[in-house]
DNA sequence: TCTGGGGTCCTAGGACCC
DNA sequence: TCTGGGGTCCTAGGACCC
């Protein structure tokens, strides 16, 4: 009955926290820039752009996002800024501003959802190319902002032809295209197949998507694991059966910091306790604004030889007191080596529930 | 000059219960 | 004075994504 399958449109913004940050700085469009790194560095008295270049960057952190101007000269997101430094010198580096990307990914979604009001949507394939079209128009009258769209049969693929034509994109990908399109493309485009695994498939001599569809399933279960492997095999023939999720509750909140130098567990005993009771006190903040209270507390430690340890501690009772939390987490700092300094401190909370408050109120 | 911050999901062992 | 299997919870670590 149905040549018309069921299609699922993959909605990406382009560049999306550095278009963002074009709306305000228009003056910049054309340059390299990205954004990134973590403190507002004072303006600068000469007059110029109050955004320092790479080369004059100081200081830890990573691109959140790069512009096109910017990718051109290798750069790109998680590369870190001083290493990108070396790549485009000359490109600026924006501070990350969430609240405003939070804002306009709202009016973003706002958008998508009065043009395809099912918010994940599924129709049929013959109005795919002009459901797309609209959304585009809608997306770019209500934010100014470009996004690229993949359509394609399933999650898995609609994700992977969304980035086929970025910028600006439309991409329709039906099952005969998968050979042509998919299969040259090397394994990390699969979401899902990260560094590891695809420097664990370049040993087997394996590293396009067509490569790994065309392995043997049983010799991928043998390294990676049934259920990985089969997984691994079955997305790369471009099967996926996961269905479009439109809400889901967090699991857990969390708060951490990289230090600008790394700390010492003793001389700097009272800056790293100072923190960590701010920590909690945002983690304790962040629950109450979200209406969650949770059970496990976590601390998270990362060591200036990058290695990461973690701790938890299940309590009886959910909790979103600051201190209750703090107190928790004091106890999970015991039980973790402190023979070297430290790079980076973080406090969770999980096993959430929706807090008292939340919950229906109930008869006296 | 290495490597952010917020998450999700998976694995694996041990405790504990039936 | 030995031997089950299943289920769930807790903890720690790791891969991965945006």
């Amino acid at each position: 009955m149905d040549g018309d399958a069921r299609f699922i449109a993959h909605v990406d913004m382009d560049a999306f926290y550095a278009s963002v940050e074009l709306l305000r700085y228009p003056e910049l469009r054309g340059r390299p820039l990205v954004v990134g790194g973590r403190r507002r560095s004072a303006p600068d008295e000469s007059g110029g752009t109050p955004f320092p270049a790479l080369r004059d960057y100081k200081g830890r952190g990573v691109i959140t996002t790069a512009t096109y101007e910017a990718r051109a000269f290798g750069v790109h997101s998680g590369m870190a800024l001083m290493k990108a430094a070396k790549l485009a010198p000359d490109a600026l580096v924006l501070p990350a501003d969430f609240d405003e990307y939070r804002r306009y990914s709202r009016m973003f979604k706002d958008a998508v959802r009065a043009v395809a009001p099912h918010g994940g949507a599924e129709e049929a394939w013959a109005r795919a190319r002009e459901l797309a079209r609209s959304i585009q128009r809608a997306v770019r009258e209500t934010t100014a902002l470009s996004c690229s769209i993949g359509i394609a049969p399933n999650k898995l693929l609609a994700k992977i032809a969304s980035e086929l034509e970025k910028p600006g994109g439309l991409t329709v990908l039906r099952e005969d295209d998968i050979a042509a399109r998919i299969w040259p493309l090397p394994v990390r485009k699969i979401n899902g197949v990260g560094p590891k695994a695809a420097a664990r498939l370049e040993t087997l001599g394996i590293r396009t998507i067509g490569e790994l569809a065309g392995a043997d399933p049983m010799l991928l279960v043998e390294r990676f694991g049934g259920k990985h492997g089969a997984w691994m095999h079955e997305a790369a023939n471009g099967r996926d059966d996961r269905p479009v999720v439109t809400h889901s509750e967090p699991k857990l909140i969390s708060r951490e910091t990289t230090f600008e130098d790394d700390l010492h567990p003793e001389r700097d005993r009272a800056a790293l306790s100072r923190i960590f009771t701010e920590l909690c006190e945002r983690v304790a903040a962040d629950l109450e604004r979200k209406g969650y209270a949770g059970r496990t507390i976590g601390l998270k430690l990362r060591y200036d030889n990058f290695k990461t340890v973690t701790r938890d501690r299940t309590l009886e009772e959910p909790t979103r007191d600051a201190a209750a939390i703090r107190r928790a987490a004091g106890e999970c700092l015991k039980r973790v080596p402190l023979g070297r300094r430290i790079r980076l401190l973080g406090v969770r909370v999980g096993a959430l529930t929706k807090s008292a408050a939340e919950q229906a109120p109930r008869g006296a």
